[in-house]
DNA sequence: CCCCAGTCCTGCGGGC
DNA sequence: TGCCCGCAGGACTGGG
């Protein structure tokens, strides 16, 4: 679930081992199946140990660890993963650590309770190569709006599935899909193709005005609890998730729609059929 | 180009 | 009380 918003106050959370020099890597053990690293454990060990942190970054979802010597330690949280500070919501889950010394952090850890997500030294060239290679799209609190409609512009896709894809753009998971159409006032299944230049103005502003709103509350904690931030405090966002998972609840944008659920490209979507019809009401002419 | 189903993985909650 | 099953969905892959 980690989605933008997530890794985001993920990045500011874990501000403080900038400048920190790496003393240890391990993968403590756990009896559940290891999460990918790579490339090996030794092999990374002999790659980071006494590098240093010179820069947290982050790239659609994934969290990105500089170090001083033109490599990366790139984290992919996927749906259930966290990097933390602090301790972790419990040891059984905890998959790689690295331990730091010259800064106040004295270690980051990485949980990840389904352990769907990754964490992989790259040198900074390949994680380049990657971005330039197209399989990562720019960034949505980056993205302008002539890229956007760049991107996106020519598909014949629902717009809630193509704003899934992070090749065109990166960050934007399914909750924020969901919440972003209903702040545009755009129904999830208009094929990108027909959007009109006005609704992607609307689309462009949404995508902003959701995502550093989201960060403002530091993400979402759904009611499972999983997420967390860097300090282990739960996200605020989801007190003002205005259709996700609201299915049946009355809408709070117009108050009279009520929030509907459908399913596109196996994926729950929420939306508003009043707020988001799928043909605007026109402005009378005089 | 794009859609779909399957894969990975764990925990949770519904149904019986 | 327990067990099975479906569901959650991010990234990826293979088939159509």
């Amino acid at each position: 679930m980690p989605e933008l918003p997530e890794v985001e106050t993920m990045r500011r959370g874990i501000a403080a081992i900038v400048g920190g020099r790496i003393i240890a890597v391990q993968r403590p053990p756990c009896r559940l199946k290891p999460i990918a690293v790579s490339p090996s454990l030794r092999t990374f060990r002999n790659r980071v140990l006494q590098r240093r942190v010179a820069a947290v970054e982050r790239c659609g979802k994934r969290l990105v660890v500089r170090l001083d010597d033109r490599a990366a330690i790139v984290f992919e949280p996927r749906m259930t993963g966290l990097v933390l500070l602090e301790d972790p919501p419990d040891h059984d889950h905890l998959r790689f650590r690295l331990g730091l010394a010259d800064v106040a952090a004295s270690q980051l850890s990485y949980w990840d309770r389904r352990g769907l997500g990754s964490v992989r030294l790259m040198a900074v060239a390949e994680f380049q190569t990657w971005f330039a290679a197209g399989r990562l799209g720019p960034d949505a609190l980056q993205i302008s709006r002539a890229e956007l409609r760049q991107q996106l512009g020519a598909s014949r896709r629902a717009i809630k599935v193509a704003l899934l894809d992070q090749q065109a753009l990166a960050g934007i998971g399914n909750l924020y899909a969901s919440e972003i159409l209903h702040v545009a006032g755009l129904h999830p299944t208009i094929p990108c193709n027909r959007l009109t230049g006005r609704q992607w103005q609307r689309l462009h502003t949404a995508i902003r005005d959701v995502l550093d709103e989201a960060i403002r509350y530091e993400g979402s904690t759904l009611a499972d609890g999983t997420y967390r931030n860097a300090l282990n405090h739960p996200g605020r966002y989801q007190q003002h998730h205005r259709v996700y998972a609201r299915e049946a609840q009355p809408c709070p944008s117009c108050g009279r729609g009520t929030v509907q659920r459908m399913v596109q490209a196996q994926r729950a979507t929420f939306f508003c059929p009043r707020c988001q019809a799928r043909r605007e009401r026109r402005i009378a002419p005089l």
